[in-house]
RNA sequence: GUCCCAGUAGCUCAGCGGACAGAGCGGCUGCCUUCUAAGCAGCGGGUCGUGGGUUCGAACCCCACCUGGGACGCCA
């Protein structure tokens, strides 16, 4: 149980009382809703209940908060209760039990933070799914470390979390990227005469896969009848873009528990299942030879077309089969999908889609993560796709290297815009958050190495000889991850995480500076024994947040 | 024209119904005989885009407008 509901609780539990006991009018309990003051002079705990209910129980805010402080249970954990004007009722820890979760953190190990928000639930976070016509670039990247994180978080929460990169490998782009992989390959060949499509790919990449299909295969496909031999070349480039893929992105630690075929929707029989279905209820249109969703009737702005007047289903059809099978076959409680600003437009109609199909839209969670812009110094450089200039994610690592790429998509909100400052991000010094939060665990692991040089154990160490201001700040920061964790599995916003990583290393950095751990004085022994295991658990706290992060702890820097 | 996102310190961004609006970078001052100064402490810096409204209380909610970006295709 977290602290915070343990707290909750306590208050909750003082507004009956004091209700039975007349101090309070009668009247329905709301949420208690629990801060984290930002002054620690207002406590480890705050709630603004009062405030809330000074019009209904007609009294003074204040006098609200001074009726229920008697009745907060005292003892362990709350050390103190008081009301505060106009009408805060704030709590704060006591020490003794802040000394204690030292011990605590460090029975939990790499376990600390975990929650049970999930209670075993099962969710998917479908992130990337770049169409592997392609090179992943620095916009996909954003997405990519966002959902990865995502995911990581979830589990932590407790939720079963599937990790799901869907790939496009039907459809008219991968036709016309097929068409773009052979010209290339015939073009390797010295057929000049192979042109790329009108509107095909013309990626330098595209150049030297070619070159690498000549290599491997011979001229075979030049002999072969064209469909067929677009067809085989094509399966094959599409598989070696998806090495590409799968290279770069576990270049920054992203790895998917399950890379979704597309094409399988249609071999299954699963694409028409889907869309017999949306027939059969009734949400479908025959119109000037194509068959259209009637989501303008389900309140969309406009109706959108299934399969058009060709035959050839829209990348919306088996999209809308594809998240049919996510609910549907493999029923998942709850589904993420993170999806790049250009599929904006795609939302409402996506939910419009399950709702049609009886399907829970609330079960589904769109993140769109907004556009990067790279900065170097005064320039700027778009990182679009569509605009022409390809910045790919393989040369951001490149770079600035896979911490500081993480940490940097990390710290800002999916749904800014934001700007990616190559210059901070490749500095080698304490200008850098990333150095500065990993820095701190290098600190921490040069202690734990010298005293472990030093034959010194600290098993038997007492916590309770921790009473610095520093060393109960550092223990106060430390027992926020798990909060951490909870809210990010409600809220889906990561950016938290980077946030409290350099709160949790300013926290240490200060105990640096004001305690001194390692000592040979004997009599100095039970205070040293005592900060190493301070400092211990928060070498897991730390390591904890940035396995969160995907982030490496040096132990040296 | 419609829809979505953003507009907070010189810059990049947190905060998104509560107690004097925060961090990092940049600027200025101090602090290394002792566990890594990639550190710590301090100073300076803001009509929270504008105008209304709701509320005991608004950076946060509602309405209108302004600015920047994105989306509006039988592309994905």
């Amino acid at each position: 149980m977290l602290i915070r509901e343990v707290i909750t609780q306590r208050i909750a539990d003082a507004i009956t009382a004091a209700q039975q006991q007349g101090a309070l009018p009668a009247f329905d309990v709301p949420d208690v809703a629990l801060d984290r003051p930002q002054d620690p002079e207002h406590g480890d705990f705050a709630s603004s209940l009062p405030l809330r209910l000074a019009k209904q129980a007609r009294m003074a805010p204040l006098a609200i908060a001074e009726a229920l402080v008697p009745h907060v249970a005292a003892g362990d954990p709350i050390d103190r209760v008081w009301a505060a004007p106009p009408g805060f009722l704030n709590v704060a820890l006591s020490p003794a039990w802040l000394q204690r979760q030292v011990d605590d953190v460090l029975a939990q190990g790499e376990a600390f933070g975990n929650t049970s928000t999930g209670k075993g639930r099962s969710v998917q976070v479908e992130f990337v799914s770049v169409n592997p016509t392609g090179p992943v670039h620095v916009g996909h990247a954003r997405g990519a470390v966002l959902g990865s994180t995502l995911a990581n978080t979830l589990a932590a929460a407790g939720f079963d979390v599937t990790r799901e990169y869907y790939v496009n490998d039907a459809g008219t782009q991968m036709e016309i990227f097929y068409a773009s992989v052979f010209a290339r390959y015939a073009q390797a060949l010295g057929r000049a005469d192979e042109q790329i499509p009108e509107d095909g790919y013309r990626g330098d990449y595209l150049v030297v896969l070619g070159k690498e299909l000549a290599a491997e295969h011979g001229d075979r496909f030049l002999s072969m009848e064209r469909k067929q031999a677009v067809a085989e070349l094509g399966a094959a480039g599409l598989e070696r873009m998806l090495d590409g893929i799968r290279t770069d992105l576990a270049r920054i630690g992203v790895e998917f528990d399950v890379w979704f075929r597309e094409r399988s929707l249609f071999e299954s029989g699963q694409y028409d299942a889907a869309i017999a279905e949306l027939e059969g209820r009734g949400a479908t249109v025959q119109r000037d030879g194509a068959l259209w969703f009637t989501s303008a009737a389900l309140g969309d702005d406009k109706d959108n077309v299934l399969v058009r007047s060709t035959g050839q289903p829209t990348y919306f059809a088996s999209d809308i089969a594809y998240h049919r099978n996510k609910f549907e076959e493999r029923s998942f409680d709850r589904v993420i999908d993170i999806w790049g600003a250009d599929h904006q437009g795609h939302v409402t109609r996506m939910k419009t889609a399950m709702r049609a199909l009886g399907i829970d839209p609330e079960r589904l969670h769109i993140i769109i993560s907004q556009l990067v812009t790279l900065r170097q110094g005064g320039d700027r450089v778009r990182a679009s796709k569509r605009t022409g200039q390809i910045v790919t994610l393989s040369d951001l690592v490149d770079e600035v290297g896979a911490d500081a790429c993480r940490y940097f998509f990390l710290a800002r909100a999916a749904e800014s815009q934001m700007d990616f400052d190559l210059e901070l991000a490749k500095k080698e010094s304490g200008d850098n958050p990333v150095y500065y939060v990993q820095y701190a665990h290098a600190r921490i692991a040069g202690i734990l190495r010298q005293a472990k040089e030093r034959s010194v154990r600290w098993d038997d160490g007492d916590p309770s000889l921790l009473v610095d201001d520093a060393e109960l700040a550092l223990i106060r920061k430390m027992l926020l991850l798990p909060e951490h964790v909870e809210s990010i599995a409600m809220t889906l916003a990561p950016h938290a995480l980077p946030h409290y990583a350099a709160e949790l290393a300013t926290a240490f950095h200060w105990f640096y500076d004001r305690c001194r751990v390692l000592s040979a004085e004997p009599a100095e022994a039970p205070l040293m024994k005592a900060r190493l295991k301070l400092v211990e658990a928060a070498k897991t706290v730390l390591a904890r947040t940035l396995g969160l992060m995907g982030m490496s702890a040096p132990e040296t820097m």
